[in-house]
DNA sequence: GAGTCGTGGTC
DNA sequence: TGACCAAGACT
């Protein structure tokens, strides 16, 4: 029946149309608590300009986290990078074949390796991923004791369902199911093909989040003209150090230890996994001093450079707010942005 | 096993 | 507006 619902329901995405399993990969990581739509755009934009696993192994770590930017989760594209690198010297430049040689990769985990291996070279193995997880708990009403199942629960129960002659399939179906049907909040009961089989028919409670803190913080926009030339401008940025916790190694804006008193060209908020971070950005002009820590490096960086580094998302957020960098092609419909759309209050 | 890691969309 | 949360991995 779920074998029969997925063909006419499944979504039409990007990676649905290779067997690659180099593309299966990336698209496997990049979906890693990233929503479809997001990726689409960015799967699309990294295969184009890393077509191969050679070509990914061969690439500059940094090359690699500008295409990441964005997308978050930053240590799963130098794990990726780490891994085709891996992969190229150890295994002759193919991924390996099955999910507990590919569950060894760095950045491949318990959810990846059967996703690969059942998808791209047909390993009768279950995926458990947080739709599967939330598919079979309601079906089978696992939580019926007032306990999440665990993992080895979980694992089991979808092995028992899987369909041995598609796994590929039958897996995409379970997760397609939990995406488009049985969601979170507000499961589309009536219309769900399995509705017969299931014990609780939409019944679950959500698993306990950590709490979101509040903070602000103020960073500073300070342009000038690049290398004299009116007509391009140059902005100063700051990079991580490769031994912070968070984005190491990624540039952004300078951040003021305290809001300096005049007005902010831009408020944005920016929420990083527990924090909401109120954003205030002000314009500089070499009469805010900025204290970064020594060993920081400060960089003068032309607008059409900004694209190939890698940014933290909230200077991108900035950057692009500002029109100081241009947006990303916009790719459905063929409908190009008119620039300058959303601009800032005066 | 619980904390941590990013971000943008949605309601 | 703010809380929720998405094809998880790692420590």
């Amino acid at each position: 029946m779920l074998l029969a619902w997925y063909p006419e329901h499944a979504r039409d995405l990007p990676w649905r149309h290779t067997r690659d399993p180099y593309r299966i990969w990336i698209s496997e990581v990049m979906l890693q608590q990233t929503r479809v739509a997001t990726v689409i755009e960015r799967y699309t934009r990294f295969t184009e300009k890393f077509p191969s696993l050679l070509s990914l192994a061969l690439a500059r770590q940094e090359d690699v986290l500008a295409l990441w930017s964005g997308l978050g989760y930053y240590k799963r594209a130098r794990l990726l990078h780490d891994a085709a690198r891996l992969v190229v010297a150890e295994h002759g430049g193919s991924l390996p074949q099955t999910a507990a040689e590919l569950r060894k990769l760095p950045g491949v985990g318990a959810y990846t390796a059967p996703a690969i291996a059942s998808i791209a070279y047909g390993e009768p193995i279950a995926v458990v991923d947080g739709n599967v997880e939330r598919v079979l708990t309601r079906l089978q009403a696992l939580d019926a004791d007032g306990q999440r199942p665990t993992a080895g629960t979980l694992q089991a129960r979808a092995d028992e369902l899987l369909d041995p002659e598609s796994p590929g399939i039958f897996n995409q179906a379970m997760m397609e199911l939990g995406a488009t049907i049985c969601l979170p909040r507000t499961p589309l009961c009536t219309v769900c093909p399995v509705y017969v089989y299931c014990r609780t028919r939409g019944e679950h409670t959500p698993r306990p989040r950590t709490q979101i803190v509040s903070r602000q913080a103020s960073y500073l926009l300070w342009r000038r003209p690049f290398r004299g030339q009116t007509s391009r401008v140059a902005v100063l940025l700051v990079k991580r150090p490769e031994s912070a916790a968070l984005m190491p190694g990624m540039w952004e804006l300078p951040e003021l230890p305290e809001p300096p008193e005049q007005q902010p060209i831009l408020r944005v908020r920016h929420a990083i996994t527990t924090s909401n971070y109120y954003v205030s950005v002000f314009a500089g002009d070499g009469q805010i001093g900025i204290t970064t820590p020594s060993g920081t490096e400060r960089k003068w960086f032309p607008e059409r450079k900004l694209t190939e580094i890698p940014l933290t998302g909230l200077a991108r957020k900035i950057l692009m707010r500002l029109d100081v960098m241009a947006k990303p092609r916009e790719v459905r419909r063929g409908k190009a942005l008119p620039g300058g759309e959303d601009q800032p209050p005066a």
